[in-house]
DNA sequence: TTGTAGGCGTTATCAA
DNA sequence: TTGATAACGCCTACAA
């Protein structure tokens, strides 16, 4: 009884396989009165077709993997309840992988999926740059990929991303237009993607309101929390800026918290603003100002573009979907 | 050269199927020349073993489900990070789940493991009682379960929870101690497990300290924010509490929300503490007063238990293994 | 150290 | 409407 499987129940209803097959996939004509013999005499067997077994013979595995830097965030964790919104409708399931930021993971999971693992791929990458031959090698076994948010641009595939540019250069406008003169920019990595373009949007905004552009004031942060707050205080006692406009939501908590410690007021002496998908953003002490992005609707785009490809087979609109973020302006920016 | 396997490689390499799957496989003697050369040829042309074939040979999945109630949530997503942290260690994979506290999808979900998808299951219930037979077939099929947070205590398996029922008993206390005549308790379901144990907590910190028990001030929430925000408002207006228990995280944000609104004072006119894993609770205004779940260690617990019956093959120890949660006091319940 | 062969549990094709 | 059979790609006895 233990190990039922399609044979045994075969010969148990004295019946061929083929027909128990028939049974559980819908289509193919089949007595009404013989499928629901069968079904039920499953289920009272405890008798479900195995998928590997399935999968082994079709080569799908209504499976979707989804690529995250982490997962305790607010963005990442709301982008994955998009993706699995989609994905449950159409009987997909969520093989999910966090790589921490790290490169050498990312590409060993990628590696790993190379082979019948998962359907398609959804990915924010970690970003580091150079070699991207191991993704493609997924186009060659057909797993098609969608980025989102972080994206590789020398990569072709569907990506879903954010008006970054023009988001960081209305944040940084905010602030200049709010009185600062010495706005910094924080970011965890100044040269990948988009680090890269927020810091744009950020100095052409600076141009544009004729204030020079200093590289002290870009404030180039790590993963590790301790060191960002030993950074950031250092920042902030000597290089004063009055204004962070801050590309990753825990750098504002970092520097939220150094305030905190050695008595800086924001936004008195100090206005902050930054990319946050913190539902509880208006609760903070102050209210923290944001550049909100879509997450839950990036996901759903996402998976959506992902089965038009695994739909339609077609090789797809591979191009850039770009949602818009919005901007809250609250105390912690405007003192109101 | 698009679709490779093992067959078309012996062939193009003059060896044996059998050799190449050892080269793969490491442990089977192989000389090591054959090995390296079998390797570098298989990386040029792109092959690695296909997945579905070699689970369908040996029952392994390496993948490990995770159903919870909700992603978008501290508490569950460090969880999921210790879980994943450990699975990572193993060469495990995540299938992530989410129930959205729906018992159908619970069980829909549980049923769709029953066949070798998964080699195990850690997960948070989704709370509603009742049949529990579709976690009873899992055994039959040798599926292991662990619980975490969230358990059926009339399923035998595996369970990892905090001592919600102390912390409830002291955060009720804090309060009263705090001066508190008047304190409410928020929850989501009150009939179920963990909504239960920590009232438990909540009434007999009330007998200890002789305040009567109303019922008016068990607050039954639902799921819906907006629905909440009506219920607390109503109850914030009508009932006047003078301290707020609430076992949910979010129905401590929904509170903070209406007392803005309608210009109620935390914590002069109001204490508040709550369950909560939220990492930003001191940078609140207030500071949030919270009882915090060691959610990443209950995820890394709940994954070894796993692992231990996967590993030992045994039927491993199926008790309820208790961590502790720690108590934040912050201004929102203490006024400093 | 390597090769041969059978089977893991399904399903699609073809024939009846 | 049903049944027989040959794959799907891999791995492991067993034999050499």
């Amino acid at each position: 009884m233990d190990n039922i499987n399609i044979k045994k129940l075969a010969k148990e209803l004295n019946i061929s396989t083929s027909t128990i097959s028939r049974a559980f996939n819908g289509n193919t004509d089949i007595n009404k009165d013989t499928k629901e013999r069968i079904l039920a005499y499953a289920q009272q067997h405890n008798y479900l077709p195995n998928h590997y077994a399935s999968n082994l013979r079709d080569k799908k595995t209504n499976t979707l993997a989804v690529i995250v830097p982490e997962i305790a965030n607010d963005f990442f964790s709301q982008a994955i309840n998009g993706i699995e919104e989609v994905a449950r409708k159409k009987g997909f399931y969520i093989l999910l992988y966090r790589t921490d930021d790290v490169f050498e993971k990312e590409v060993s999971f990628v590696n790993y999926l190379n082979n019948g693992k998962a359907d398609g791929i959804i990915m924010s990458v970690s970003g580091e740059a150079n070699d991207h031959n191991y993704l493609r090698q997924l186009e060659k076994k057909h797993v098609p990929v969608v980025f989102f948010d972080r994206v590789y641009e020398d990569i072709e595939a569907a990506k879903v991303t954010t008006n970054d540019y023009d988001s960081s250069f209305a944040a940084t406008e905010h602030l200049i237009k709010s009185g600062c003169k010495k706005v910094a920019y924080l970011v965890v990595n100044k040269s990948i993607s988009i680090g890269k373009v927020r810091m744009q949007g950020y100095m052409d905004a600076l141009a544009k309101h004729k204030v020079t552009f200093d590289d002290n004031l870009v404030i180039d942060c790590s993963n590790d929390e301790k060191v960002n707050y030993k950074i950031l205080k250092k920042a902030l006692q000597e290089i004063k800026p009055d204004g962070i406009f801050s590309s990753v939501e825990r750098l504002a908590f970092a520097t939220y918290y150094v305030c905190n410690d050695i008595g800086i007021s924001i936004p008195n002496d100090l206005k902050v603003i930054s990319f946050s998908s913190l539902r509880v953003a208006p609760l903070l002490s102050p209210p923290l100002s944001t550049i909100t992005q879509p997450a839950y609707e990036m996901g759903v785009k996402a998976a959506t573009l992902l089965f038009d490809v695994l739909e339609n087979n077609s090789t797809a609109p591979k191009k850039e979907h770009v949602l818009k973020s919005k901007l809250f302006i609250r105390k912690s920016s405007s003192g109101e």
